[in-house]
DNA sequence: AGCACGCCGACT
DNA sequence: GTCGGCGTGCTC
């Protein structure tokens, strides 16, 4: 592109590319390309694949190509002097390498999550940077190098605090001092700090404690939710200024995306803060790593490459310290995850404890309705109701958490037994009242509600089952005659993805909460995560009991968790916190969840559900994968299943794993598109990675079978969330 | 994954 | 008679 000279340019030097095709398509390593001059690994390039122009990295020689089965012996040289190898097209200029810590980060993640190191690498960088043409590239770059010389302090020299730490209360200190220990430096750090205690601020000082002895240092900040970056991002600018954070998640235009992907890169950026993909992130400086409520299953990416940011920021740390930059990671959380208890139960993860909240408030105080013994048909309790009644009264706020958007979860004809089905997914549309509407939540289809039952015509439609909608609705009625001390009629809102879906909208809701205008908010579990109501002194749970008796065995740990942190809402304002309590309705008062829940004894509650899965031989005691298959029809799905078991039964190491035989997915087909699964189990780790690696190839080879015909897509997930 | 080539149904 | 469906095959 730069120079097109009359003599043709001496293509002397191979370079190993690595380009964005998938793991099952023979040409899954890096290729080959020509090129003028050497070029470091870790360079961006553009390269000719086929008909077009992809973007490409340099990768070093040995990486390692999956070998082709059956040839294990048989060593052909490369064999491709014969094949015209095409030249780059070009060099992305004034682009500093990535560095051999990620390329590293890149290869484990591949090899582990069953990708091809290029998909896996290609997908960690900004979006824009494949479609982005030399000359807008160019511009970008002198951009910002022209800041970079306007600004020449910055990065050169420690990082200046913007406004003062807080000074921190004695657990603080402790967990500060320690965390600056060298045994918080030989293995990641697990930060079990009660809702309330001052978590952030253990983030921000140690980030500020580092940042100011090291000046190319990084830091990178990891939340499990969209919603909850701008807090964050708040705080960490609110102490170092906006210049030195860059923020990383999926909310970001292309532009922006690209732009902080750059400061984090050429390290301007100090502290990196995003969501799950920030884990990914070029950093050259990272030395601390911070995970946010680590337990969180955001954290675990549920399409493409399906990999876990907590468990790559634990690798991820370990690599940059053997490539000689010791690098730390911290993952927080007042209810840890069972896989990282176990690991700090065991030893490999150091545990830090702040059971103690900020200024001495109190975890709330739980409060069991037994269901059974309230009126037929309630929905609150009377004795909530009151409660609730009370608060506003006092000018205190409450918060009432279902799990349900909408009004209700399906509409039935009584004449005919009618349901409101999905036409393209194997579930109900959910009705919802405020557009008088039925949705899909599965596949988004949308239709107003039928007048009359559409097969018997009959008028007598009605709802089933609860939703925010209603329950907004119900409870505005229930308190309709209370007032607020001012006189005012008591105000009930609701907060879910439906309410929160325009832009602004979450700021302009967390806003009216802040000042009090609301004294009764319903919404679903996105309201529990996070956001600091200073007000709120009661959080009631209404339909807590569905995730008891889940066929998903890691729903217990999640409503532990999701009440731990609803109830962390409550009372966070030390004033109030004496009075803060915590109602949870169910119809098994006796379930020893709630015992744990009652004295906030999560480590009871751990150590129950570990016991459990060690004897029921599930993780962190066996590990697990998933093969998921879409197809036209669930026969085709199953047969490829099924004949991906039988290939698997021949691979060498498989007596280590049981596999379990196909079966539909929990919701069988979605947009019309059929779903099954396979589980893959074993007492060994590498066991499991071992056939996994050989099975791909397998896998292509089924796909191609007469009885899976239909067959749409497939995929492996290592360590799924659920199954 | 893209993108070509290639072979069968409803349209200017 | 063409436009366009998506089924197979290839990409250093």
């Amino acid at each position: 592109m730069t120079q097109r000279k009359e003599t043709v340019a001496n293509h002397d030097t191979r370079l190993q590319v690595v380009v964005a095709l998938p793991a099952h398509t023979a040409l899954s390593g890096p290729l080959t390309y020509l090129h003028t001059q050497p070029c470091p690994a870790g360079s961006l390039v553009r390269v000719p694949l086929g008909q077009r122009d992809v973007l490409g990295i340099t990768w070093e020689e040995d990486s390692p190509a999956p070998l082709p089965p059956g040839a294990a012996g048989s060593e052909a040289p490369p064999a491709l002097s014969a094949r015209a190898l095409k030249p780059v097209s070009m060099v992305l200029p004034d682009c500093p390498p990535l560095n051999p810590a990620w390329r590293a980060l890149m290869g484990f993640a591949a090899r582990y999550y069953q990708r091809s190191l290029g998909e896996m690498a290609l997908a960690a960088l900004p979006p824009q940077l494949r479609d982005l043409s030399p000359e807008q590239w160019q511009r970008r770059i002198r951009r910002l190098q022209k800041a970079q010389a306007a600004a020449p302090a910055r990065g050169d020299s420690p990082l200046q605090a913007v406004s003062a730490a807080l000074s921190p209360s004695p657990q603080q200190q402790q967990a500060l001092d320690t965390l600056a220990s060298p045994a918080a430096h030989d293995k990641p750090v697990l930060l079990f700090g009660a809702t309330g205690s001052g978590k952030t601020e253990i983030y921000l000082q140690a980030a500020q404690r580092l940042l100011a002895t090291d000046p190319a240092a990084q830091v990178l900040v990891m939340v499990p939710e969209i919603n909850l970056t701008p807090m964050l991002l708040e705080r960490f600018t609110a102490r170092f200024g906006t210049t030195q954070v860059a923020a990383m998640h999926s909310g970001m235009t292309p532009a922006q995306r690209l732009t902080n992907w750059l400061a984090a890169h050429l390290g301007q950026a100090r502290i990196v803060l995003g969501t799950r993909m920030a884990v990914l992130c070029s950093a050259p400086g990272l030395r601390l790593i911070v995970v946010d409520e680590e337990h969180d299953p955001s954290y675990k990416s549920q399409e493409g490459a399906r990999y876990s940011a907590r468990d790559l920021a634990i690798y991820r740390a370990r690599v940059e310290t053997q490539h000689g930059r010791p690098c730390q990671v911290v993952l927080g959380s007042a209810t840890p995850s069972l896989e990282s208890w176990h690991a700090a139960a065991t030893g490999r993860y150091l545990r830090l404890d702040m059971p103690d909240r900020m200024g001495g408030g109190q975890l709330p105080h739980l409060r069991l309705v037994d269901m059974s013994q309230q009126p037929k048909g309630a929905v609150l309790a009377p004795a909530l109701v009151a409660a609730m009644t009370e608060r506003a009264q006092r000018g205190e706020q409450s918060l009432i958490l279902l799990n349900r958007r909408g009004y209700a979860p399906v509409l039935s004809c009584h004449a005919c037994g009618w349901k409101s089905h999905c036409p393209s997914c194997s579930a109900y549309r959910v009705f919802h009242k405020i557009d008088r509407t039925l949705r899909c939540h599965h596949c988004g289809f949308t239709e107003r509600v039928p007048r009359a039952c559409p097969d018997c015509g009959n008028i007598d439609i009605a709802p089933v089952g609860k939703g925010t909608e209603q329950l907004e609705e119900q409870v505005a009625a229930l308190l309709s005659g209370e007032v607020r001390p001012d006189g005012q009629p008591l105000h009930v809102a609701r907060m879910d993805a439906d309410t929160t879906r325009e832009k602004g909208s979450l700021e302009a809701q967390l806003a009216r909460m802040h000042s009090g205008e609301v004294d009764v908010l319903v919404g679903t579990q996105m309201v529990a995560k996070g956001h600091d109501f200073r007000r709120i002194t009661l959080v009631a749970a209404i339909n807590a009991d569905s995730a008891l008796f889940a066929a998903d065995y890691r729903a217990p740990e999640r409503l532990f968790s999701l009440l731990m942190q609803a109830g962390g809402r409550a009372g966070r304002d030390a004033d109030l916190s004496h009075q803060g309590e915590l109602w949870v309705q169910t119809w098994n008062p006796t379930h020893p969840l709630f015992a744990a829940l009652r004295t906030h004894d999560f480590a009871r509650f751990a150590q129950n559900e570990l016991a459990d899965r060690e004897t029921a031989g599930m993780p962190p005691f066996t590990y697990q994968a998933l093969l998921r298959a879409d197809a036209r029809t669930q026969e085709a799905a199953q047969a490829f299943l099924a004949a991906a078991r039988d290939a698997a039964r021949t691979l060498p190491g498989v007596e280590h794993l049981t596999l379990y035989p196909p079966v539909p997915m929990q919701i069988q087909r979605i947009a019309n598109v059929e779903r099954a699964q396979m589980l893959l189990e074993s007492h060994s780790r590498p066991a499991l990675q071992h056939v996994l690696s050989q099975w791909h190839a397998e896998l292509a080879r089924c796909k191609a079978l007469p009885a899976a015909k239909g067959l749409i897509r497939w995929a492996i997930d290592v360590d799924p969330l659920a199954i």
